[in-house]
DNA sequence: TTGTACGCGTTATCAC
DNA sequence: GTGATAACGCGTACAA
């Protein structure tokens, strides 16, 4: 069965291609009449217009595409969620691109920008790292949300909304320390490779430093599993291993919820309770870090600040506006109750 | 800064926009010599081929997309990263699209197809009742992954795979009836819109039905956030609903996981104990299920199976073999330690 | 091995 | 309010 065209509309409906082309796109300069009978045709045959075709040709769009490296990380299902709603109230289309672990997220920027005309960029997750004169080919304004970032963006058109993850990280273990805890491990990712555990662990050896312990290479175990960095199979397997060594404990930090979780389920396995033998402690503020028994105490995102300054920012840069498009959130310290001071 | 074209990239290396084509798309009839020059004016000018234009022209390519509608259910994670991994493995490429709740998942494949020319379709979540004259309208194969489905689908290239969620859901009730409990609420979604809740409410029913428990709609307990359908929010407040109503209950069944995650919060905010006072029972086999304490009695979707068989099939269809394109999976009842028989 | 010329399906621009 | 026509940027016969 061949695709109908709008050349083929055209001609059922004996008018000229322009006209089918006004009505199915909202035109005014149309009459009624017309437009009803050549949207009946285009119903009742399925007409699908090429949108290879109108991308080529359209000069603009009012679409706004988000980036995400990670998707299958829980964190930024809300994000999104509120990302998309938002846009959308703006009345602007709202497109989400996958970028894969080891793929140039600018790449895919650059490809998509002409291909959609888009009218801004959301880069979501993953660590950023490029050549700044790569940087400068974007043409379209972009706002990075919770990327890692080493240097200072180039150009004026683009802006960046997260927390301050050695900050943060380092509050948490901080706050380990203050309920008495000095043998505390922690549970991320290898620091070679960029991502934000190399941020979260500058954070636990400051803690430590501030409150005068030694960093023990032993009690810092690094997940291995590229495929599934944050899953909780291996925050278990790392936990365990942890175990293993026969270390001494008393609390766990682990760079993400989804890794505590794991470890969690580890210490019960080998008969440790939480918290009352062992502290355990997050990031990111997940919803199942609230609805986990006990709860668990974790360093919570204000993902919706986060999204909505995120968006305020980009569509500020698209007005022209190219001041204060850096933003740097508080985390919040919620305590749960899979902490407790150690006598 | 205007973007450069192809025609640039000619000019600048004093060759013809063919012999640029070729350059870049890998040609053989090249000399590596001008391929060279070429590439290099290429990376130095950062030129982007304009993928409407390519797409436009392309008469075929090898790539497979995924429609999933419900992006932020966990479950559909596994799946989707299986998919990615074997589509690669045939050298074909991956493209991920997200359907919203409210859009129609055919509009969009029907789209998508001339637009990147796809071989194949995968819809993933959903309910699937479009009228069989729109389905017809697909001119590629597709392959349905874990839809709720009505009707047999039209046409001769089409499959489908799943498990039973009537059979399924009404096992995982049985097994509650077999532990001695009689007073088991089921926290569900509307049975008004079409999704796989009316399905596992359906296998509850039944469930009751074949061990002489008279159904109280009171203990059946509507979600009723559409937003966030099976957030575990959603488990929360429904099971604390259920609770004020002062029913006397002894098992709940949530129709996922993350609700019955939900669900276990609110009776431990009331002091109940899981499995002691209330056995809570899942679905899905979510990697939270396992992990959770104590791990969540499930029903363990066969999400590796599911996606390899999904593909099989689909490749099948592709390479003309249009039989055996129904395949239903079975269930595992995995019973972990958030239920117990009662006295 | 390379160049020329055409057309993919649509929208924008102009004329009527 | 409607029609004719020129692009958009690229791939690909076909010619050289």
């Amino acid at each position: 069965m061949e695709r109908i065209t709008i050349k083929d509309v055209a001609r059922i409906c004996n008018v000229s291609v322009s006209t089918v082309s006004r009505a199915i796109n909202n035109s005014h300069d149309i009459s009624d009449e017309t437009r009803e009978k050549i949207m009946k045709v285009v119903r009742d045959n399925y007409f699908v217009p090429n949108n290879n075709a109108r991308n080529l040709k359209r000069t603009e769009s009012r679409t706004i595409a988000v980036l995400i490296k990670g998707i299958d990380n829980a964190f930024f299902s809300p994000i999104i969620s509120i990302l998309e709603k938002e846009i959308q109230k703006r009345k602007y289309t709202f497109v989400l691109q996958r970028v894969e672990q080891n793929q140039d997220e600018i790449d895919v920027a650059l490809a998509l920008e002409n291909e959609k005309k888009l009218k801004g960029i959301i880069f979501l997750g993953g660590y950023f790292s490029h050549p700044k004169e790569k940087l400068l080919q974007m043409t379209v304004p972009y706002v990075l949300c919770t990327v890692g970032i080493k240097d200072n963006l180039p150009g004026k058109m683009s802006g960046a909304v997260s927390v301050d993850d050695v900050a943060e990280s380092k509050k948490m273990v901080d706050y380990l320390c203050s309920l008495g805890h000095r043998d505390i491990a922690i549970i991320t990712s290898s620091p070679n490779d960029e991502n934000i555990g190399t941020m979260r662990f500058e954070g636990y050896r400051q803690a430590l430093e501030k409150n005068g312990i030694e960093f023990d290479e032993k009690l810092a175990i690094i997940i291995d599993d590229e495929q599934h960095r944050y899953s909780m199979r291996n925050g278990y397997l790392s936990m365990k291993k942890l175990l293993n060594t026969g270390k001494k404990i008393t609390a766990v930090f682990a760079i993400t919820d989804s890794l505590a979780i794991g470890a969690c389920k580890a210490l019960d396995d080998a008969g440790l309770r939480i918290p009352e033998d062992v502290s355990v402690a997050g990031y990111d503020g997940l919803e199942l870090a609230e609805y986990y028994i006990p709860s668990l105490t974790t360093i919570v995102q204000p993902v919706e600040k986060i999204a909505k300054e995120t968006l305020k920012i980009l569509f500020k840069i698209i007005a022209g506006d190219k001041t204060d498009t850096y933003k740097v959130f508080k985390g919040g310290l919620v305590v749960g109750g899979s902490t407790k001071r150690i006598k």
